[in-house]
DNA sequence: CTTGTTTGCACAATCGATGGTGCAAGAACT
DNA sequence: AGTTCTTGCACCATCGATTGTGCAAACAAG
């Protein structure tokens, strides 16, 4: 309120009202000014008038003058789920505990909205790029290397650049393991009773596919194809297969491994529109962790990608001199039904 | 690859490669070029060499010499939820399709934080700023006043700037008059059997409060100072406020208004370690909507919030000329339990 | 052939911060 | 007193784009 109105003071306001040159402000107030020997006193006066004055740099300008910008981005597919909305979360963390500011953009799994968000970022002259679940990550990654700009993959691989991705194989395994071993107590499966709905032919659907069929052959000694149902990500096409198959067989699978939640929503879609059904011998493996789904009425085995140890193990790659495109492996957790697992959000303090 | 390492092109690469002046150059590649009446065939060489460079703004120049930057800001509480992530992800659309570039970043509640964040947000010379869920709207407010900031206030009002939240009195007297009903069929409830649990003293817990309050006062006919808790928003604290609870009664209130999904997942938190409950006669009615929360094994009634009309109306008095610090309530929506509703995502093509 | 007009563009200042270089005044030393 | 350091800062170019202004050349009018 007091100098409202007011455009903001810069270093040039203050080098008026301290009678000192704009450089020597500068310097002063970004920390240089030992090196540029100026006065103590000076330095206190100066500091004084920019408190005052509420004086911040701006960005921009610091940018342009000195190519960066403090930006350092992250782009998503979607933010409007658990999974990735907990990786903005904990990316933001780490991002200002390191006195720089996220940016956190979606670009939909579309490759052409990806590279066209890489290069808005880049003309804001962004310090590094983290590419998260990206359809194409290669095709970014050109992008960001025209640019000259540090960037690395995360949950989906890219072959230009160190990934760090979620052990999607072993992840596959240990979920498809847990759902058949839950029947076993009672009414062992059927091979033919065990599907897979959901994902693409990404990288991470095909290594949780992978895992699914080598332990549905090892334990149950088949693995028909029709039982793969990779339907893409859209919650309705994911619904339209559950719909199809129980058209086709009255019933669904008694196992389901389920790609992904939002895979998981078309389930719920589905049961929405059977209210009749009460699906009690159904056993679901879903590939993601969402607490209200652990709760289901029906037994939901979830895995726990390791969102902190993915972001910790990126920003650690990405500080490299050079790093090698290898693949860090990240190991997901098997979570039993009914658990509520902590998050990012109880690191934050309430304030009552 | 092509240009790998060589730094981005700018108006003066392109200047020097056309022969035309850097202003040229400027005008053609910003479209204000018809206005200083260049020729269409210097124009059209022009571009087509930015083209097979790969010409694109430094938006920091831009910004520097305009003091606008194309950039949006939405801070939101945290983005781990899926109330402020499909807030994330509108408000996203909607920046988007004004050409500009969405920043989103979280403050965790703390209004320290809140007016650090939109202090950091403004050094970067953004154009405009959504306030969404803060707790100290009006002291983010007047960081925004001293930097001539246009803003707005989402989710919970500011008395200064024009603020655009659910009707959180309607919203609770809904859900509240919901809960009741969905007793009425069997044993109705009495008073001392629905409570209130989480918010804090917050302008969207106060009303929900309100609301609730009234339409139990109007249909039990008493509401008794213990049944409301607001416990705050962290999720453990919630779970202590129902640990305490049954503790001291030996069992949860049959009817429980739960005040945000954060909350909720308190709940989940408290279930789990009571394996052996089957919370039969327990109904939920929750202010926040969750897909699956929706289907659990007891009745859940949940409100949604009219995310889309809401950033749709703070876009649109934003807009305004002199907008009056006034409030627009946006109805919010009732949602019975086991109902799959869809959302932003839906907007997404699943490109396979 | 001279005097306007229009066309098409170049020049230069500017936004705010940074950092290399230079230089005066004082201190230290011979 | 004269020379050499050191201290303490000012000056100025620079980052890349925008924009007000000026001015030749081309053209039209008289």
């Amino acid at each position: 309120m007091a100098n409202s109105g007011k455009k903001k003071a810069t270093i040039y306001d203050l080098s008026v009202l301290s009678g000192s040159s704009p450089s020597t402000v500068s310097a002063v107030l970004n920390g240089t000014w030992q090196k540029r020997r100026i006065k103590e006193s000076t330095a206190e006066f100066i500091r004084s008038l920019a408190e005052t004055h509420q004086y911040t740099a701006n960005r921009q300008a610091r940018g342009l003058r000195s190519s960066r910008s403090g930006l350092i981005g992250l782009l998503l597919p979607i933010h409007d789920n658990r999974y990735f909305s907990s990786m903005a979360q904990t990316f933001e963390a780490h991002v200002r505990s390191k006195g720089q500011c996220p940016i956190v953009v979606s670009a939909s799994r579309d490759p052409k909205e990806e590279r066209k968000t890489a290069e808005t970022l880049i003309s804001y002259s962004i310090d590094e790029l983290f590419i998260c679940g990206a359809t194409d990550p290669d095709g970014v990654h050109e992008v960001c290397e025209a640019a000259g700009l540090k960037h690395i993959n995360i949950d989906l691989p890219g072959t230009k650049v160190p990934s760090v991705i979620s052990d999607n194989y072993e992840g596959g395994r240990m979920l498809t393991e847990a759902i058949i071993r839950h029947f076993q107590a009672t009414r062992p499966l059927e091979p033919h009773e065990l599907y897979l709905f959901g994902g693409r032919n990404d990288h991470a659907s095909r290594e949780r596919i992978r895992g699914f069929r080598a332990v549905k052959n090892e334990l149950l000694g088949a693995d028909p194809d029709e039982c793969i149902q990779p339907t893409g990500y859209a919650p309705n096409n994911a619904r339209l297969a559950f719909e199809a198959f129980y058209e086709k067989h009255g019933k669904l699978p008694r196992g389901l491994f389920v790609n992904s939640s939002i895979n998981f929503e078309g389930l719920l879609r589905f049961m929405a529109g059977h209210p009749h059904e009460n699906f009690a011998d159904l056993v679901v493996g879903c590939y993601d962790y969402d607490p209200f789904a652990s709760f289901l009425p029906f037994p939901v085995i979830m895995i726990r990608q390791d969102v902190e140890g993915m972001i910790t193990k990126a920003f650690d790659v990405i500080e490299e001199a050079r790093p090698q495109p290898c693949i860090h492996l990240i190991q997901p957790e098997l979570v039993q039904p009914r658990t509520a697992l902590t998050g990012p959000l109880d690191a934050l303090k309430d304030i009552e």
